[in-house]
DNA sequence: GACCAGATGTACT
DNA sequence: GTACATCTGGTCT
């Protein structure tokens, strides 16, 4: 894993299902005081900007908070939820069409250890499955939204040479966004199937 | 498996 | 000022 090239712009501007789809599979690198940690990422959901009542950029919504999302594709979108989470998502598309993909699960690959110290010593199977535990493991906050993910500098994307086949993707409803009206049912969830997603379907879909 | 509380930033009135 | 959020961890059954 020595010698990982970030991913280029082009990757990250195509068509979000697309880069949903390629992201499955590929090399999630940051770099932290205490070292070097990479996971791979097995479960991401796409988020179709403006027509997209799900996403937070519906209808044309234009905010402090979402305006990493309007920018240029392959910077990193990261937002606070919960009033104690934080979520990281991947722009996708062009500046001015705000569409983004949210990293929802991964799998270790190095400095597992760190990782976990960070989840409070917490290591399991659930180490890094869900948006908000894979942040906080991989050390991910607002001080990282907007991060250029094509310079290989704090926190990159990366293809290992890892190769899922089109046999092992599932695709599947979003989670957790049951005040969506029709878009909740949009397959956009993608699962990288026998690798460690979530359980949980979108039966678990809150109340509220 | 089901259910609930938690803590606060963000959007909107 | 108010409502709610791209969720998690803990408890209960």
């Amino acid at each position: 894993m020595a010698r990982l090239q970030p991913l280029g712009r082009r990757f990250y501007q195509r068509d979000t299902v697309a880069v949903a789809r390629g992201l499955l599979g590929k090399v999630l690198v940051r770099r932290l005081p205490e070292g070097i940690v990479a996971v791979r990422l097995v479960e991401v959901e796409a988020y179709l900007g403006v027509a997209d009542r799900a996403c937070h950029t519906f209808g044309g919504r234009r905010t402090p908070r979402t305006e990493t999302m309007w920018g240029a594709a392959g910077h990193l979108y990261v937002y606070f939820t919960y009033g104690m989470h934080h979520c990281a998502n991947v722009v996708t598309r062009r500046v001015g069409d705000p569409q983004a993909v949210l990293l929802r699960g991964a799998v270790p690959l190095l400095g597992r250890e760190l990782m976990a110290a960070r989840r409070g010593g917490r290591d399991g199977s659930d180490l890094l499955t869900g948006p908000a535990r894979l942040t906080r493991a991989l050390g991910i906050d607002r001080s990282l939204d907007g991060a250029d993910l094509t310079t290989g500098a704090d926190v990159f994307l990366a293809d290992d040479g890892f190769r899922r086949s089109a046999d092992w993707t599932m695709a599947l409803p979003r989670v957790g966004i049951a005040y969506a009206g029709e878009a909740t049912a949009w397959p956009l969830r993608f699962v990288l199937a026998g690798r460690g997603g979530r359980r949980r379907g979108a039966g678990s879909a809150r109340r509220r």
